[in-house]
DNA sequence: AATGAATGAGTTTTCATTCAT
DNA sequence: CATGAATGAAAACTCATTCAT
């Protein structure tokens, strides 16, 4: 009852990826210290030592919760980039795939964005790695839009690193909050692409601006 | 050993900040359920049946945490928003002083963003709550830019309700996220100015195009 | 709130009366164990430290207790004992006394009858020696009552030892099931003369029959 | 050390009933209070967890051994009526059988008599249930006594509902202060049978006696 | 491939009791 | 006469983890 499957004798590949799920589902509800290896060898539907057989502890248990769900996060936002297009359509596209991916897998996109975050640093690693990994390729199309804008006749001041990894910063961030919104399951939240268009909306002019050195500044009201 | 005061007698009113003041920092660093009742004790300098006493019980010191840190954090911005001064400049004091806060407190500002959110639906509300109003304040901040600019002849589009939502909150997303860096305590970080001066950049620009109807569409490219 | 009185400066004579009602009241509704020294200080309106200046313990709070109580039930059943009656109209009265007073005082007489039999032997003994009390005035009753109906005329047989001790303790305790019955406090239970008198009825008769040698014995059946 | 058996790897249901054994041992001595999880979980010879895995918490485990024991009397009670014999032949058999019982199951009765009263209501109600149903088959017996004295040819009085419920009472009152002396453990107490038959001595003639309205009264001396 | 039986180590929580005033 | 402040000691309960089958 509440098992997954209940069938028995099922090959150790299949095993521990209903592991897997059941780790992400209860990690990502109950957080990892309330989520107990009962619970999820429960919900996996098989007995507590054969999770420890097949994942040796409650640790690398979460790691490989996190390993996977990281790596299913950052692969859909490749397939979801168009490659050859401008930079901003491919920094729509890829917020889009972002926004696609999280919205279908909330418990995922929860154990990354919200409990990774608050265990001992060995667990945060993992999650650090993924989000600088995808804060590095908005950086790039910073930088790419940047080089584009310069084909282009415009005059583009050059940022600074400083600038450029806060405002890539800002932009993951805000895209994280939105996440939140379109992954939480109430009604009234946005779909993928309006969250994805709203960002850009909100990033995208004030990045051009800021390449003209047109900046907003304390000093210059309204 | 390791206590915070070492001085006896003192009264109910000290001692209970002086809990706080353990819990605050015990919970930020080590978690909730990490944190132990005798580490927060000790911290505090008085034995475990007196941190019972006065606070009942880890749940309730706990939220009595989040609340001192979530107030306190409300309050900072509060002071720090220059009333009657343009919406932008407002909304860029009021940044100034979000960050400023965070930095000077950053066990608190974890508390509240990692820790909280963490521990089940029924902490995370304390924090839901606070971030609404924040949120709501930015919300009429972005009303109240829309108002100015009209005022001063520009056409100035009205924006549907769940667009400023979600401006609102991919800004307040966007400023989280700075605030882990500049609280990181990790030299390299900006100052709280900057950090300020940064977001406006990223955000006002939009900001204002959107208002004019020229918000960036994934049919428009470049 | 909640204490007996509230005013300051009570003699101690009477301080500690209004504590030995809190240790009665608490203990017999909670038990020893339940019932917290917090709580009897509440109970009697005074801070903890009175209690103990006063009594010295737990353990010694409710010895004294017991012992009041005891005392007080004694005292009561010797005061309606008729002296100069037959043997069986001193009993009747003596058990009349017996149930007026459980009913009047039922926290008394469940500290006595039910709390203080179960704690560690120390408190236990003065329990006992009271029941020793009154077992040995009711097995004297038996003597008299035998003398009497030898003086009468009628042949009466000796009765032995333990036969005697026998009844005794029958006897009592059937009047303490009755006991617990009037002093429930719901209504419908009979009162103190009533249930005296069916005592009476139940016992006396069995044991005229007894002295006279016409004990029932399961070889004559009916 | 100490443990009961020392036995390893033992299925489920024999381990819970050597828990079930320590559990009476203890609480029956010490006290639900006094009695500790470690304790119990020593005695029975395994360790604490094992004891809160098979019967969840103290309460639950304090109710177990309560049921369990009180189960076990009213079987042996039923299982030593004689039943188609006269009524007090059948009062005696199954006095006998209470006596011989409690006699051998003294921690048991302890139990039950003693610390399942203490322990608040919902404890006591377990024991109360126990002892209606003995107090019923009594007031049934005492019925059954009056029509076969009517049977016999013998005028017999109708006693009140209220009568019988006393006389009943009185009797299992009076039966369980026997047993407090035959399972005292202290030599000197009387057998099982000789118990069972002093209280019939002591009860029955006046049964009979009331039977016939030859009742004790108050008015009537001697 | 899989599990029922078992535990060491640690946590929160409570309470009788005492100082210092 | 009276109390607010403070604690040592112990108890209930939980959980990741392992063994024997």
């Amino acid at each position: 009852m509440g098992g997954a499957t209940g069938s028995k004798r099922v090959p150790r590949a299949v095993r521990e990826q209903q592991m897997l799920d059941a780790g992400v589902r209860a990690f990502a509800r109950s957080g990892y210290q309330n989520a107990s290896m009962d619970d999820i060898a429960e919900l996996a539907g098989v007995s507590k030592p054969l999770v420890y057989l097949y994942l040796n502890s409650k640790d690398e248990l979460f790691t490989a919760c996190i390993r996977r769900e990281a790596a299913a996060l950052v692969t859909a936002i490749r397939a979801a980039v168009e490659r050859d297009a401008p930079a901003d359509r491919q920094l729509w596209s890829g917020l889009s795939g972002f926004f696609a991916h999280t919205a279908e897998h909330p418990d995922g996109w929860t154990l990354l964005h919200v409990q990774a975050r608050t265990q001992g640093r060995s667990f945060a690693r993992e999650v650090v790695a993924m989000r600088a990994e995808i804060v590095e390729f908005v950086t790039q199309l910073i930088g790419a839009a940047a080089r584009e804008r310069a084909r282009g006749g415009a005059r583009a001041r050059t940022l600074a690193g400083t600038e450029v990894s806060g405002l890539a910063l800002a932009l993951v961030g805000a895209a994280e909050s939105l996440a939140d919104w379109t992954a939480d399951g109430r009604a009234g939240g946005p779909s993928a692409k309006e969250a994805a268009a709203t960002l850009m909306n909100f990033a995208w002019a004030g990045l051009g601006n800021l390449l003209q050195g047109q900046g907003w500044s304390p000093e210059r009201v309204g």
